[in-house]
DNA sequence: ACAATATATCGTAATATTGCAATATTAAAA
DNA sequence: TTTTAATATTGCAATATTACGATATATTGT
C-alpha cells in the first residue's frame, strides 16, 4: 500500500529511520557535503552546485529541515542553512551502539 | 519523474545514500535491532517479531542485503542472516567526518 | 512604485516504495 | 514420495518520492 505502519514501531525506531532517510538520497548527501564546505552558512548558491532545478533543491532542503538534519532561517532574500550537529550525534550514537553490540555478540556465522 | 539522477553524484555520495536509505524505514531498523538480540543468527522468526506479513519481511531483508547491511546464506529451510559490520563502520566513519568538519568550521549562525 | 533577485509553493508526470494475498521454491521429515 | 515448514517470488493496489515548469512570495536596490 506504500504506507508505513509507523504506529507499530518504537519512537526511537521511527525517529532513527526519519534521520537516516534524510541521508537516503545522493542529492541530499551532496547538499550536506556542500553545507560543510561553506564556512559561513549563507547558502544561496546550492542550486549552482547541484545538477538540479531550483524547486527540486528547495524541496530537498525542506525535507532535510523537516527531518531535523539542517536548520535554517530567512535572512532577507537569502537563507541561512546549516547542519544540526545534534542530529548527526544521534545517528552516530545509535550506530556506535550497534557496532558495540556486534563486537560483543561476536557471532561467528556469516563471516565472508 | 521519481527517478534519481545517480550519474550526477560521486560514487561515495551514491553509496552512502544507499546504506542510509536501508535504515530509512522503521521496519528495517526493527529487523536490524532484532538481529542484534539474536546471538546465533538463525533468524527464521523475524516474522513473528514484526507486525508485517512474511512476504513483506522477506522483501525488507532482500533490500537490506542488496544495500550490504546484512549478509545471509541459505541453511536448509532456514536462513542465516546477520549484520555486516563493515557497512556500519562505513556509515560511522562518514558521519564522524561530518561531525569533525562541523566542530572544525565552528559556524556561528543557526545556533538555537 | 518598480524591477531584480532569491526562495517557496503548486501542479503534475514518472517512477519508487510499501504491503499483502496467492503461489512457487526448497529442503528436511515422516 | 508425500507432507511439512520456511523462505522467495509474483502481481497488484495504495501511497510516497523525485523532478521540474509555472507561479507566488518576499526583500533589496533603484
Amino acid at each position: 500500500m506504500g504506507v508505513t505502519k509507523t504506529e507499530h514501531y518504537t519512537g526511537r525506531q521511527n525517529s532513527i529511520s526519519v534521520l537516516m532517510k534524510a541521508f537516503g538520497h545522493p542529492a541530499r548527501v551532496a547538499i550536506i557535503e556542500y553545507l560543510l564546505t561553506v564556512k559561513s552558512c549563507i547558502c544561496s548558491d546550492i542550486v549552482n552546485e547541484l545538477p538540479l532545478a531550483q524547486p527540486t533543491v528547495s524541496q530537498h532542503l525542506k525535507e532535510l529541515k523537516a527531518a531535523g538534519i539542517i536548520r535554517g532561517s530567512i535572512e532577507g532574500t537569502t537563507i541561512c542553512y546549516c547542519i544540526n550537529e545534534s542530529a548527526i550525534e544521534i545517528i552516530l550514537n545509535y550506530l556506535s551502539e550497534i557496532a558495540l553490540h556486534i563486537k560483543h555478540n561476536n557471532t561467528t556465522c556469516c563471516k565472508p
